[in-house]
DNA sequence: ATCAAAAACTAATAAGTGTTAGTTTTGTTG
DNA sequence: CAACAAAACTAACACTTATTAGTTTTTGAT
């Protein structure tokens, strides 16, 4: 019969993913080093080798749960068939809502990818830039529909989604605003601006 | 006499530094060793030691070198009273300059800092605090003179920040749409928002 | 208790790091 | 041309890196 993993249902490499994805945030994935990540997790350094592969194969894992978690929900806000402002709502609050459940592991898709070796990297960017274009025919549909401004469906796709990573510097201010209000403000913002009428 | 310094007016530490700033941005400092340094300057590594104080001390000058062309900025603004609108996109228009004219350095002083040692990391930390609280007092202001809607001015300013960065990614995209273009319609998105009316 | 598998350990490797010392080349001035 | 300083070079250092090999310990089921 199969044992119950690891402490508390999760296996070590579920354990080491975890704190790989903390170190590679706060040191980078450049600077964190395989004793490091041992450190972490409370064993030397070639003992990891019997749960991973490499230390960039642990990158890849990171980055790859996460852009498949963006496509997967883009697949389903396609789906359904709302008002388009009820989509680009819908997008941003999942972003948000990713940003603050798996900090490290979205923090470290966003800015640490660059390290993926090829072909991930490419397979990688590629993944991102159609999410990117079907965010963008979302938002060029609400300008047909005359829902939405007729600004460049470009330079909005593109001014939302930096904003939304602003978050990243939220998590250490938690104390200035709480997570509800920020989202609302923040989508209120990108929504309706911040000028009065 | 002095000698014209090296080619086109430009003395050697200052390729150094601009070279520096590119590579840091394209490999991030850790991963670029002062021999990759070396190759895009044309030199073996131990004769940039002839011109600089260390690794470290590069990352030093850029940082603080865009650091203080913020503040220089943001001072201009609070000497003259426009109306707040006109502040803020004052603020905004000089980001998308800065990222547009001095890509690699804004990039590196916005990606690169946490590499910076002690005490210069929390000096750099503080001034960017000090930035930020000094935009945040431009926001309120505006929202008691009732010229900006009543949302939180904290989140406002992280948002507008943050969208700004995203001028980071662009760079790379140049073809979809123009600077000029780029600057209005993000300015626009912010100050407006995406709805109509 | 026994046996096998899983996972820990130590030791070692080859490559790469920033930087210093010491020397040679280069370039400019008298 | 001689002399001096600036800036290049080579060689080397003391560390750190990810990873492998080989061995021992731990774990769990029979």
């Amino acid at each position: 019969m199969a044992k119950i993993k690891s402490e508390k249902n999760f296996s070590k490499k579920e354990v080491i993913l975890k704190s790989a994805a903390e170190l590679f945030r706060t040191k980078g994935f450049s600077a964190a080093s395989m004793r490091n990540l041992a450190d972490a997790v409370g064993v030397e350094a070639p003992s990891l080798y019997n749960h991973i592969g490499s230390k960039s194969q642990l990158l890849q894992d990171i980055c790859f749960k996460m852009a498949n978690c963006y496509t997967a929900h883009i697949d389903e806000v396609e789906l359904v068939n709302p008002e388009t402002v009820t989509k680009i709502e819908s997008i941003l609050r999942f972003h948000i809502e990713m940003m603050l459940l798996h900090f490290d592991e979205v923090f470290v898709a966003n800015h640490e990818w660059k390290y993926l070796p090829e072909p991930m990297l490419s397979n990688f960017l590629s993944q991102r830039r159609t999410y990117e274009k079907r965010f963008i025919a979302i938002v060029e549909a609400g300008i047909k529909k005359k829902e939405i401004k007729k600004v460049n469906a470009y330079t909005t796709v593109l001014t939302c989604l930096s904003a939304l990573r602003g978050l990243e510097f939220w998590q250490r201010n938690k104390k200035n605003v709480s997570a509800k209000q920020l989202e609302d403000d923040m989508v209120a913002i990108l929504l309706h601006g911040i000028i009065k009428n």
